[in-house]
DNA sequence: CCCTGATTCGC
DNA sequence: GCGAATCAGG
């Protein structure tokens, strides 16, 4: 009995859950997650543009395609090595290590995400930049002056009085901020506001 | 850093 | 037609 070539191929079936969802408004990823692990987020991209999907939600929308993208030279990676000898009949593929990439179990805010009722009163219109949730001694606190290439500039308090200093704990390479507002910096906290 | 979709291009 | 790689924006 033949059996497998299950990831590959949009069959019809798929192609319908595709578009559901896509219409629906979840993201790429989470379509990709939800058809199968042999599905990629790429793929499911690559496919919505082939049905011409694209612009879901889009009513009032007269904004072009921002920009064509001017591609310098993508200069794709050669093949590594045609050495694999496909076809024979061999389906090797498969092996069993399925990694289960990107994993997200996080519900995540989506479009269709609705408020919770939540009837909390935000009394607090001024929120401070995340100051309190990390605790820096007074002998590591810097100023403006004090600051160098290595130390975090996440700024704690109000500038505008003396209680204001710098994180000043070793800043990563890869940012002006130490790790931990790194994260604060960026990151998908609180996503956009609506 | 994380994520999102958009696009190109080798297969 | 397919999707990885890459780009661009947030």
């Amino acid at each position: 009995m033949d059996s497998g070539a299950q990831a590959a191929g949009w069959t019809d079936e798929r192609v319908e859950t595709l578009k559901k969802l896509w219409m629906e408004g979840l993201s790429a990823s989470q379509i990709a997650g939800e058809l199968g692990q042999g599905v990629t987020r790429n793929a499911v991209i690559g496919k919505v543009h082939r049905l011409k999907l694209s612009a879901r939600a889009k009513p009032t929308n007269t904004a072009p395609r921002a920009r064509p993208a001017p591609r310098p030279a993508p200069r794709r990676v050669a093949s590594p090595s045609a050495s694999l000898s496909s076809g024979s009949g061999g389906a090797s593929m498969m092996g069993g290590a399925v990694k289960a990439r990107m994993s997200m179990p996080r519900p995540q805010t989506m479009g269709a995400t609705a408020l919770a009722a939540s009837p909390e009163i935000e009394t607090n219109l001024y929120v401070a930049p995340a100051a309190a949730e990390l605790f820096i001694p007074e002998d590591k606190r810097l100023n403006l002056l004090q600051l160098t290439e290595s130390t975090c500039k996440w700024p704690i308090g109000d500038p505008l009085t003396k209680d204001f200093y710098f994180c000043g704990q070793h800043s990563l390479e890869s940012g002006p901020y130490c790790e931990f507002h790194s994260r604060r910096a960026y990151h998908q906290v609180d996503k956009k506001r609506r």
